[in-house]
DNA sequence: ACCTTAATGAAAATGATTTTCATTAACAAT
DNA sequence: ATTGTTAATGAAAATCATTTTCATTAAGGT
């Protein structure tokens, strides 16, 4: 349920020597409750409702921070603003790539198959390791396609 | 070598009513002749050594264009400004990915993969395409991690 | 309750991209 | 080659996301 009070975050922010304040809370909580990938300022506004008083660039500067400290994570789908989601959350599965619909927009959570693929990304990885001498930290797999309803409207 | 006069451009164009003009010209030999992921004003500064009288607002409706047109593509690489490469050209492999690294900032095209990334592909593509009705129609996949020698500045 | 200083909020600044609009030039028709 | 139609251009202004600045507030250790 409410995730604001998860004390592996409180942990995690206790040992940077960061202060848990209202609006981390109120951030992540909107994080942990949805199942979208929200934008800054839909954060803000969901936020807002709550916590009229919290800016928008205070929304920002802990996004920042969160992706800094791999709780969340930071993608760029296309459509000229940043979009966030909680890495570990019990709205989603952990491990999982993306399916765009390049008609109406929506993002889809993929995550069939994760063992056999993580197995392969990671015999990907060390190929390229080796190939380009290059240490790899991390990726981005994105599909694009076309919806089931897209198509039918063409 | 120079690819402005490249007869399929020269067709495409034609075909879709639209105009052969200096700045499309332009615009095409730059991305011909560079083996870099160029932002909008790079390929700008790069054209107005020849075309001074270019502007960058052309620069930048024309690379949409060329994008819808499918003759080039647009990457968010994270360094917050659009970066376009042709989608065929002498200086590159066809379908490519991606290895970036976070330090200095460098865009490794590599086509080199090994078969479990192809058997990756394959897999998700059916699986994604089966359990989601989804007709792919593409992918990006990119790589982040560290170069050989930012590896050494450490 | 008090202090130190990290964190916040409002406003201004920045930077990339888009829009507006008057002017220019591609190119098809003459 | 000249003309006419209209797509394309360039400059300036507008927009939109994100960042910076700076004075004020409040977390949390004492
Ligand atoms: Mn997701
Ligand atoms: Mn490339
Ligand atoms: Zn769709
Ligand atoms: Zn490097």
């Amino acid at each position: 349920m409410n995730g604001k009070n998860n004390p592996e975050w409180h942990r995690n922010f206790r040992q940077r020597g960061l202060r848990i304040t209202e609006p981390r809370k109120a951030i992540l909580e909107v994080l942990n409750n949805t199942t979208e990938h929200l934008s800054a300022e839909e954060i803000y506004t969901e936020v807002h409702k709550t916590y009229p008083n919290i800016g928008l660039t205070t929304v920002y500067r802990n996004l920042e921070l969160l992706e800094e400290m791999g709780i969340i994570a930071k993608f760029h789908f296309g459509d000229g603003r940043s979009r966030y989601e909680l890495i570990q959350s019990p709205q989603k599965p952990g491990h999982h790539h993306h399916l765009i619909c390049t008609g109406c927009k929506q993002i889809i959570d993929y995550d069939d198959f994760v063992d056999e693929e993580i197995e392969l990304l990671n015999k990907v990885e060390q190929a390229l390791s080796a190939a380009h001498n290059f240490q790899i930290t991390g990726h981005t797999i994105q599909f694009y396609g076309i919806c089931n309803s897209c198509r039918g409207n063409l």
